[in-house]
Parts: structure tokens; sequence; C-alpha cells
RNA sequence: GGCUCGUUCGUCUAUCGGUUAGGACAAUUGGUUUUCAUCCAAUAAAGAGGGGUUCGACUCCCCUACGAGCUACCA
């Protein structure tokens, strides 16, 4: 037997923005699917018409681009030959199946109004016992189970709303094997005859989800956790259709979970956890309500897939720091954990500062030229690389970028006031003076013969370095903290420099 | 309430019956650094509880507790 190509598929809803939790699920897709050597598949679930939020499918496919994980087929990436990759737009494919269903006796028509099925759940729960709509409670609802088998064909030709209801069988056991969790058991007298078809002609997500993946031959699931419950109607529905020999494999992925301890991550959160739930800043067209992104939040796409693959698996290794193509090569299913990881970020910071650090200058200085043309500051792309690679282990998000550099760009107008107070006496004037003469006269203006000439004027005027060297940080860029000393000076350049020392002299006093 | 899944340092986790229960982040302390950051070193920190099985249980089984998910003509 030939093993079949692996496909997975990511399957969200257009909701709302995308969130990590998502886009974690879509990563994790995405390794398995490299790793084997086959396809990722980005489709669309929108079978609910009435949750619809313009954008979202956009911005979906925004994301997954920003982070690198790009399906090599469906909705934003190009067609294969299993299109259409949305749901609303495969609409005319699922009736079929229903109706096979229906004429296999395994799926019914299910007539009753929405005040009908409340009344029966008020009922049910007044008496304590589970309101669902299932193998005994279906016997005093109005469906083609309990109506005369004319009143059942007159209401559809008349044109009366209906649903197709899936027909449990009353007890029976539904075992099914999670790549993750292995063997797990439900049983039919919990579950309830869930809708396949919708009264608006559009199927459920459980019947198109079956339907599509079956036709898009989807090899394996990988799907959240709040997923678990359902999979037995799933692997029920691969039966009833006769796929069973066809059905994926499935993989129930733990949740992400807040870190205060309750509740899985959810879009509602937005940026109440003061950490972002979005890969990409978010405007809800409805409420308008805004929410930032990790990229505009300052972190690198490598940064979020690697802490995001932390969160839920590991390579059994001390390595942390895994490039996308490690991961691949490292990934497995077996090695995702099975329970729930709440969200740190302590360590998501660290990543991201772990991934600057290791930068490269080009790239930051092109997120550094973004933050300078803000504020209206053009500077020489080389000079910004160098300015980057000076600065970059002292951050955590490129977003910082300006705040610790800005001074490379500006030559300061205050100055740090501890350090003055502390450092700067009578004899500080002298120094700078000196300083400035020696600086004027040296001819390669580096780091090595800046420091010579600091010392020289040092001595020159018997100053200890322990006591003038901050200062002379500070008369130069403001602040009393930043990169080694000469070498930033030696950036700064000889006028630069010298025009500091020379401001720095008229307005200390 | 019911069903299902889960439970190792504060957090992410390693351990696949025998370990002084390891690592990372965060924390604390010290060192390096003119400074901040980096870096280095060290300290502190965990098997939910109770029963079994076994020569031996963090690891296997059961119960309890706790947590989470689901329980819609939402996905």
């Amino acid at each position: 037997m030939t093993e079949k190509r692996v496909r997975v598929r990511f399957a969200p809803s257009p909701t709302g923005a995308l969130h990590i939790g998502g886009v974690r699920t879509a990563l994790y897709n995405y390794l398995f699917a490299k790793k084997h050597g086959g396809d990722f598949i980005l489709r669309i679930e929108d079978t609910d018409q009435g949750r619809f939020v313009p954008g979202a499918e956009q911005y979906i496919i925004e994301s997954l681009k920003w982070v690198g994980i790009e399906p090599n087929e469906g909705i934003g990436f190009g067609d294969g030959e299993y299109a259409p990759y949305r749901q609303s737009d495969r609409k005319p494919m699922y009736k079929k199946y229903v109706d096979q269903l229906i004429n296999d006796g395994y799926a019914y028509y299910a007539f009753d109004t929405a005040e009908e099925l409340d009344a029966m759940r008020d009922r049910l729960k007044a008496s304590n016992v589970d309101s669902k709509y299932d193998p005994i409670t279906r016997s005093a609802m109005k469906n083609s189970l309990t109506l005369p088998e004319d009143e059942t064909k007159r209401r559809l030709e008349n044109g009366d709303p209906y649903v197709v209801r899936i027909k449990l069988p009353r007890k029976d056991e539904v075992k099914f094997h999670d790549e993750i969790r292995g063997w797990v058991t439900f049983n039919t007298s919990t579950m309830d005859d869930k809708v396949l078809y919708k009264s608006d002609g559009m199927p459920t997500y459980h019947m198109a989800n079956v339907v599509d993946d079956y036709s898009m031959q989807i090899t394996h699931v990988i799907r959240g956790e709040e997923w678990l419950p359902s999979a037995p109607l799933h692997v029920l529905l691969y039966k009833y259709l006769g796929w069973e020999d066809a059905m994926p494999k499935f993989a129930h992925l733990p949740l992400l979970l807040k870190p205060d301890g309750n509740g899985k991550l959810s879009k509602r959160d937005g940026d109440k956890l003061g950490f972002p739930v979005f890969p990409l800043d978010w405007v809800d067209p409805n409420t308008g309500e805004k929410s930032s992104g990790y990229k505009q939040a300052g972190y690198l796409p490598e940064a979020v897939i690697n802490l995001l693959a932390f969160l839920g698996w590991n390579p059994g290794t001390a390595q942390e720091l895994f490039s996308k193509q490690e991961l691949i090569a490292a990934f497995s299913l077996e090695r995702v954990s099975k329970h729930g990881a709440k969200f740190d970020q302590n360590k998501a910071k660290w990543f991201n500062h772990q991934y600057i650090k290791m930068g490269d200058n080009g790239l930051l200085a092109v997120e550094l030229n973004k933050q300078l043309a803000a504020q209206n500051i053009t500077a020489d792309s080389s000079y910004v690389e160098q300015v980057c690679e000076l600065i970059k282990e002292k951050i955590s998000f490129t977003k910082e970028l300006f705040d610790y550099s800005n001074y490379f760009f500006v030559e300061p107008r205050v100055y740090d006031e501890t350090v003055i107070k502390k450092r700067w006496n009578e004899k500080s004037p002298l120094v700078i003076a000196d300083l400035i003469t020696l600086l004027n006269n040296i001819s390669e203006f580096n780091n090595a013969n800046i420091e010579a000439a600091y010392h020289e004027a040092l001595t020159k005027n018997e100053v200890e370095s322990k006591d003038f060297l901050q200062m002379f940080r500070v008369c130069l860029s403001g602040v009393a903290g930043g990169p080694p000393m000469f070498e930033m000076a030696a950036l700064f350049g000889k006028q630069s420099t010298i025009n500091r020392l020379e401001s720095a002299l008229q307005r200390i006093k």
C-alpha cells in the first residue's frame, strides 16, 4: 500500500481577526505538511452568513503572509485542483450528500420552529433532563420521522422551512484515535441530532467540514481542542457517507490560555490582556474597536513563529531557538502536549529579543527608517544600518529602535541631570575644550584614536576617566546609557562629535 | 447540570517504572561593563489529594479535587 500524499488544511471562519491561537493552529498544520512533503491548504469556512465580517478573510491571508506560513493552495494563495476553497462558493456541492444521508436513513427533515425548539428545551430543563434533540425527544417533534409521509412531502413541496438533522442511534459507542490524545470514546446517548443542513440552504460547519475534507483529500485534521466534542459526529458522518476508508486522522491541539489562568484566548480579548492577541493591527468594522497586532507591536515574524511553536510543542532537547526550517525538520505531532498552555509575555519578549539581536541590520534599518520618516528625519542608509548594529542588543521590540537611537540622528538639547549634577565641575569645560582640539587633529576618526585623544585630554587636566567618561557620553548623546562610548563617537563622525561637544559646552552650566 | 479532555517549579516544559526530578523565561544575589543592555555565575522554585498495581511509581489503574472545552439552524 502506498502512503497517501499528506494534505492538511487550516480552515478559519471569517468572523473577525485571526487570533494567535489560530495562527498557531495554522503553524502546526504548516509544519506538519512541510515535514512530510505535503500540501497545506487554506479553506474559508463561511457557512454562517450572519457572522460574516468584512475584511476578515483578507486579514487572515495577510496574517499568514506576514508570519511566513503560506498555504500552497487555497483562498488568497492560488487555487489548486480542488477549487473553490470558500464554503459559500461550494454551496451547491453539499445538497447531494445531505440527500444521500436522508435516502440511506441517516438523516431526516425537521420542521420545528425556533419557538418550538425553545419550548422543548425549557420543558426538558424543567424536568432536569438533558435538553437535546435526540433519539428520544425527536419523537415529540415535527420531523419526517414523526409526521406522516405525505405531510412531509406536502411541506417540502410547499416550500416550508426545514433543516436536516443527523439521525443518531440511541446507544452506540463512537471510538476514534486522536494523534495527540490516543483513543477517545463517546457514546451517542450523550450526543444530539445535530443540524447538518440549515433552512437557508447552507450546510452547517459539521457537514461542510466533512464533505470538504473528503473532497479535498485531506489526510490529517489538525485543529483546536474545542473541536474534540464534535469529532464523534464527524466520524459518524464519514461512516454514514461511506467514506470510512478515506477518513482523515485527527489531532486535537491543546488550547492557548490566558495568562491569568482561566479561559482560552479569544478574539474578544483584544488588547485587554496587555499583549496583542492578533498578528496584525485590527479594527473591528462593526464596533470600531481597535486591537494591536504583533507586527505593529514590534515583533519579528520569525520570533512569533518560534514562540508560538513552543506553546504546546517542544523538541525534547534544550534548543529553543529554531528557524522555520529547523522547526519543520524537528516537528512531530507526538511531541505536542496534551494540556493547554498559558501565554507568557515575558517569554515572548525574550524570543523577540533574541531574534532582534540576531537580526539582519539591513532589515532592522528598514524598520528604523520608517520610524525616522515619521519624525521627518532622513539619514544615510549605511549610517542607519550601523546604528542598528550598535543598538540592537539593547532592545526587545523593533518599535523601540528610534527611542534608543534618536540621538544618532538629532543632536541632544537636554542632558541627563543626575549625571551632570554628579560629574560636572569646574574642570569639565577645560577637558571638553581640550578634547575638541585634540579630536579636531585626528586624521582617521576611529575608535582607537578617539580613545587616545580622550585620555590625553584627561591627563592634561589631571582628571580620572571614571569621573569623566559618563559626562563625555552625556555631552554627546544627552543620555546616561548607550552603546560603547568610542564606537558611538566614531559613528557620529568627527564633525558631529565636535559639534555636540561645543553645544554641550554652551548649554551645560 | 451532562459529556469529553487535562493536571510536574510563578510560566513554558523534559522525564516514556529505578534521576540528587533537568532546561528555558521571570525573580533574587554576585561578577563583567564608564552607563543601560548584553554576557557570566549562583540562589530559590514543582510531581493536586487519596487509594491501588509493583521489589520500586511523576510515569500504569481507580476515586476525589481542581482546571479547561463543548453542550445553537456559530464556527
